[in-house]
DNA sequence: AATGAATGAGTATTCATTCAT
DNA sequence: TATGAATGAATACTCATTCAT
């Protein structure tokens, strides 16, 4: 019992990860049944053992790799020193992210319109979880007379906007490394929050 | 002659524009021949009187969209001040289009995978165009010692991104207008440069 | 009147030759009334001022070329010699057709399965008429014991197939002129009626 | 896996059989997916599973029809005898093929425009194929005295245009039977290269 | 006489989904 | 569990035909 469920918990995460990879290559609508097997040397009708339907699928996806983010994102926010250092850490995971686990990531920022509302619901909620752990940020730093900003939402936005369009042009073969754009995002970011 | 040619031409445009709205509401897989010809009380067929075919069609919402932006982005910098104010009112005439055009600013943020490659290469072109205007202004404060920053392509990508993103939240019906939203992302955006 | 009838008709012609070319190139389904009416420079609507619809169009065409055909071969046949030189005579016109007019000849040659009975009809009447020419002259070399051969429609079959079927392989730009060929199949094809 | 195979193989030969009638009966446009489905009761979805495109379906109709008829052909000819005789079984052969397989064998006669390059090459080469046959023995003949033709390419050209003629005009409802025709056709067909 | 524009029926093709085995 | 096969609804695209001007 305990043994199969495993197993078919792992099955779907292999799926659910082909599935990633396809749905960021081709959006939505362009990633078939059939690629999303294809890659795991699977029949297409296979996966409905799975999954209820492809929204079902996809659903998914999208709820392993926000919760994936967030684990991470926490664990490495522990240790409490100032407020600007833990912003600073904060930036460079989430370009960790999006620029590593580009195809992953870039669930996160793209809406799907494709979604049911009651699908919808349950992963507006994990984001805004998520943006979250960057307003209690903000808002500390705020506080403790570290940032002097007065609108901590809109400076959050901003510093999510910045990052996530990253990926928009973020190529590894240019001339600029990982750590270089985390440590200039770093710097020209907290000069917004300061 | 004349005539004729300026009712295709109009013809044209309302069916650019329908099929805007669709695109940006569904995106190109999603978006349907039907549904554009339909919002137009047209059918289907007529439409390849207009156009070769759906990716012709939604070429040309692209490219009517970024021409339109890049002539009212010039027309309203004529008058020469300070490079700080110029890049505040590019900031206010960016976020404008981004929230006032959404749909129609949307397609020149939402990257196209689903262009043949001779499609593509005039469209990178006329948004290669778009960031130049930013660059020359953040060169030029630079070089006029307006502004510090020392990576002047970054901060133009951290502008942009953060831009762009307030389509993805910004609702109208929110306790925020328009003018806060340029005011406060103004003020932000130029404490990076500077 | 007169004379707007005889543009009429002319025009008519123009658009049957037009039409001869292209369903000889692409086939009846193939060829558009597009690509009909630009290879005269018209429009597609205008068609459909001087004929009914795309059948009859294409049925004229037939009727158009069979009755060229007819002509001709007549013309051709009124001073009386021995039935093998007249025989040789008809073999060399009906290759000449086969190949200097082969767009043209073509539709003798295919038969249309798209055609309604009531235009089939008329076509293979003209078809036969077309056959007697054949029939007779060598039932009259039989009669005139200059042919030896008991089954003439067999025969005429067996001639009007081999020369058919020339353009199938002809090319101009092969070693062999029409002069010859007409040569060596009149010499070929008389070995069976004698 | 073997059993599965082979009714892999019988389904598409049934497809293929279906569509080799449809073809023959309306030609390659006329011809749709739906209807080739209907014959066989299944949707033209199916279609799709076995082969790739309308295209790559009829390929395989003429690929198969040429193949079954070469094979036929060559085991017919393996006892030596003159080679009147065997030019005599050959055209019996034909013949045969071109009355009771009529709907196959249409397929080898008629020229395709629709077929990309790449799929007619290899048909060309089949064709030429059994072209050669007939050419084979008429140069056997030639060699040893028993012909006394000097065109052997012509002559081929000359059989087989009177004989896919065939088609044209044979209907089994008429007053010969495929044996008449096969007797007399050889009969006088003979008469040309003797 | 000609045409521009529109239409609608048809056609190939795709793909999520189902289900017997 | 997995899959092979089938389906049907959707979708882009074509084209003969119509008709007002």
């Amino acid at each position: 019992m305990k043994l199969s469920e495993k197993k078919l918990l792992k099955k779907k995460e292999e799926i659910i990860l082909s599935a990633i990879k396809i749905v960021n290559r081709k959006g939505y609508q362009g990633a078939t049944m059939e690629e999303i097997a294809a890659e795991l040397l699977m029949t297409k009708g296979s996966l409905y053992y799975y999954f209820k339907n492809k929204e079902d699928l996809i659903f998914q996806c999208h709820q392993l790799v926000l919760s994936n983010a967030m684990e991470e994102f926490q664990a490495q926010l522990e240790e409490p020193t100032s407020y600007e250092e833990r912003l600073r850490k904060m930036i460079q995971i989430h370009i960790e992210y999006a620029i590593e686990e580009k195809e992953t990531f870039n669930m996160i920022i793209k809406p799907d319109e494709t979604f049911s509302t009651d699908r919808l619901d349950p992963l507006l909620k994990i984001r805004q979880d998520y943006a979250r752990y960057f307003d209690e940020v903000i808002q500390g730093g705020i506080e403790a007379n570290e940032f002097t900003i007065r609108e901590p939402k809109i400076a959050r936005m901003i510093l999510l906007g910045a990052m996530n369009w990253i990926q928009q042009w973020y190529r590894p073969e240019g001339g600029m490394t990982k750590e270089d754009i985390q440590k200039i995002y770093a710097e020209y970011l907290l000069k917004i929050v300061k």
